[in-house]
RNA sequence: GGCGGCGUAGCCAAGUGGUAAGGCAGCGCUCUGCAAAAGCGCUAUUCAUCGGUUCAAAUCCGGUCGCCGCCUCCA
């Protein structure tokens, strides 16, 4: 398997540090609003990563954090004059609905700032005591000339480096790259801790670093997050680790890139940020949404358009319905031999796609040559090769999560009925009657396809 | 200003030296009481453009045009 690696900015054969496993991090979100679309085109990507490492026989333990402490979910909250807690919990809340359902795997472990401010601390404190931190007007920051490592992931010139001016806040000066802040000295307005080097609270990198630390340890294979975080936030969190701990941090970088809408930038202000909520609102399906996050490659911008959304809402319909034949496949009979050779290749040129730096549109592209072989066959086939053929989908599902589980609910008493009515009706050419329960159906979601096998419904 | 990316059919999108995957839409046909669904077939002599290297280029090199991202809050 090989991937691009933003450190070297080459594509690397992955090598695992300890046989089998993965130690994986991806930054989570800043809980001060609901996330978006560009967020979950993030999420996805990196459970799209997850799921096909599991597939390939690693065990992945996987750690998110929740940023619910930084200058956002600050002045939110003191916006709505409520408590920090709350408002965090809130979109947090709100989070975990979204990732339900778009059908990501959940994390091992969610870790949250707030929740780990002892271990900031003792990363901090090693940090001044190692002589890479300094501390200013009651604040603690982070020399950068201290570490001559500094800007490579980034690929940031040395010369831009400003060492010795520091930022209290996260935001940064464009001209120059400068010293940024571990903890930050106590203001009035907002929470904070006691410490060795004065009340405050931590500044919004260190939090990666401690937590990473001590989930997955000082060093750990994969860690992932949308390109905007390449540079500070994960420079930063380079350079904190590796000068605490005296060694590298991270084996490999994989950074998805953003989603435009329209062609534009998402911006608040263009009234095209979208949240999970404001699709479901205009009816459309999650499993579509996840389907066009994945169908294009992570290292390239992403347009989202509601076309494309529609388009892959159908491109989701044509596996359902070869789903929905081969549920209905009857024959008896044993498997056929060209069929089991012909999913085992199609399996392992999916394989083979996505360990090509997640090909995803390349895997996809072999599902549908599948598909549209065994289709003309549909009728030659036995109970056997369709449970192959079903098995097989199952397994690509595990990596690409499109299809949602446990459908086919049981037809209801009068609905089974109704069908029946409808073929006396036919059998005695009412055709007007006929019609008229098929369009009643229907509208309670049950669409009737007249097939020479008989009747078979499906849900719309 | 610095760093980087992209331009492949109506739309989405793979392919990165060996002669254009796949999906959507469209058209034709099959099936059918009708319809829907499904299936089959067709749809890029060509990969923004100009030039170069090569037996061979969408793929490599150089120029041009166009679009975009990050460097600022942001996934």
């Amino acid at each position: 398997m090989r991937f691009f690696n933003t450190l070297t900015r080459r594509l690397e054969e992955f090598r695992e540090i300890e046989k089998g496993k993965i130690g994986l991090y991806t930054c989570g979100p800043t809980v001060y609003d609901y996330p978006h679309i560009g967020n979950y085109r993030s999420y996805v990507f990196e459970d799209l990563v997850k799921r096909f490492f599991i597939f390939s026989g690693y065990r992945v333990r996987h750690v998110m954090n929740i940023t619910d402490i930084d200058d956002k979910t600050i002045r939110k909250a003191n916006e709505l004059g409520v408590p920090l807690a709350e408002v965090t919990q809130k979109f947090i809340d709100a989070f975990h609905g979204d990732l339900r359902r778009l059908n990501i795997l959940k994390a091992d472990v969610y870790p949250r700032a707030t929740e780990h401010i002892p271990e900031m601390l003792s990363l901090i404190a090693v940090l001044l005591d190692k002589g890479f931190a300094y501390k200013k007007d009651g604040s603690v920051y982070f020399s950068i000339e201290s570490f001559k490592e500094y800007g490579r992931l980034a690929n940031i010139d040395r010369d831009k480096l400003k060492p010795g001016a520091a930022v209290d806040s996260d935001e940064y000066d464009k001209e120059a790259v400068q010293d940024f802040v571990l903890w930050k000295g106590r203001k009035s307005g907002e929470p904070s801790w006691p410490a060795a080097f004065g009340e405050g609270r931590p500044g919004w990198h260190i939090e990666c670093s401690a937590m990473s630390m001590k989930y997955l340890g000082a060093h750990f294979d994969i860690h992932m997050g949308g390109v905007d975080n390449i540079f500070p936030h994960h420079e930063n969190e380079i350079a904190q680790s590796e000068c605490a701990n005296g060694r590298t941090f991270v084996n490999y970088w994989l950074h998805c890139q953003h989603l435009v809408v329209d062609n534009r930038k998402m911006s608040k202000s263009l009234g095209n940020v979208y949240t999970m909520d404001d699709l479901r609102q205009r009816g459309l399906d999650p499993m579509a949404v996840r389907y066009l996050l994945i169908s294009s490659h992570y290292r390239k911008l992403l347009n989202f358009t509601f076309a494309g959304l529609e388009m892959a809402g159908q491109a989701l319909n044509r596996i359902k319905n070869f789903i929905f034949s081969l549920k209905n496949v009857r024959a008896e009979g044993d498997a056929d031999p060209d069929l089991c050779a012909a999913i085992d290749a199609s399996l392992n040129a999916f394989r083979k796609n996505m360990a090509d730096d997640f090909n995803v549109s390349g895997a996809l592209g072999v599902m549908f040559d599948l598909i549209h072989e065994v289709n003309p066959r549909l009728n030659a086939l036995s109970q056997k090769d369709a449970a192959n053929v079903l098995d097989y989908l199952q397994r690509l599902n595990t990596v690409l999560g499109v299809l949602d589980q446990g459908e086919s609910a049981p037809l209801a008493a009068d609905i089974e009925e109704k069908i029946a009515q409808r073929e006396k009706a036919r059998k005695g050419k009412d055709f007007a009657l006929a019609d008229a329960i098929r369009a009643e159906l229907k509208k309670q979601g049950i669409v009737l396809l007249d097939t020479p096998d008989g009747v078979k419904w499906k849900k719309e």
